[in-house]
DNA sequence: CCGAATCCTGTTTGATACTG
DNA sequence: CAGTATCAAACAGGATTCGG
């Protein structure tokens, strides 16, 4: 018996979940720049150089409302945000390490032969 | 020094080689589907019942493409195709537990509130 | 049973310029 | 500095039909 067990589907689903909030070339990038610490627009920009300021407003604004990373305004002058990872967005460190060794492993057999 | 260090440049370059092949609505599904065992292209679609042929031949066209996974066919009577994960695709299972993790994490947090 | 071929639509992404 | 506005392009995905 192997189609359609319970354990797949349940499988399929929460990896669903979790796909369509890091879905897209933008998120992860995004997150991984916050790890580091945490960042104002413009330099999350630096670190991403190809992203265009609509893309990243946009993006932000998407992890903000999934609660992954909050905009915290400061209102000095000129006008400062800052971007930080939430305790959800801390736990999807081990994920990110995955997907970084993973991608490792790739480029090693596959992009950089 | 916040921006831009030659660890996070790193990581993101790996990390979007790994997102390149992930990408997409169905390719992790499908990955996840062949996890549970080989199967025919009438399997899979059983276990993702959502997904039409044409997406279903497109994305095994491209994992096959990648390396993750094989096609053999046996030519009995009627035809039928086998697919299976590649040691490639095999070596994602850390990445997919992690994947399964955290969208459980996620689905208690935010979507199961 | 396992797809291929075609056509069509909506979402995503991008380039560029502009604003408080 | 931190975004918006606008317009266009690219792409993902779906519906349907057909073939070996």
């Amino acid at each position: 018996m192997k189609s359609t067990e319970p354990a797949c589907q349940y499988e399929l689903k929460v990896a669903k979940d979790a796909m369509e909030v890091i879905q897209g070339k933008w998120r992860i990038p995004i997150i991984i720049s916050l790890t580091y610490g945490n960042k104002r627009f413009g330099e999350i920009q630096r670190d991403i150089p190809e992203i265009s300021p609509k893309m990243l407003s946009q993006e932000l604004k998407a992890l903000e409302e999934n609660q992954l990373i909050t905009r915290t305004l400061y209102d000095s002058m000129p006008i400062t945000v800052e971007y930080a990872l939430t305790p959800l967005g801390l736990s999807m460190k081990d994920l990110l390490v995955e997907l970084r060794n993973w991608g490792k492993h790739f480029r090693k057999e596959i992009v950089g032969k």
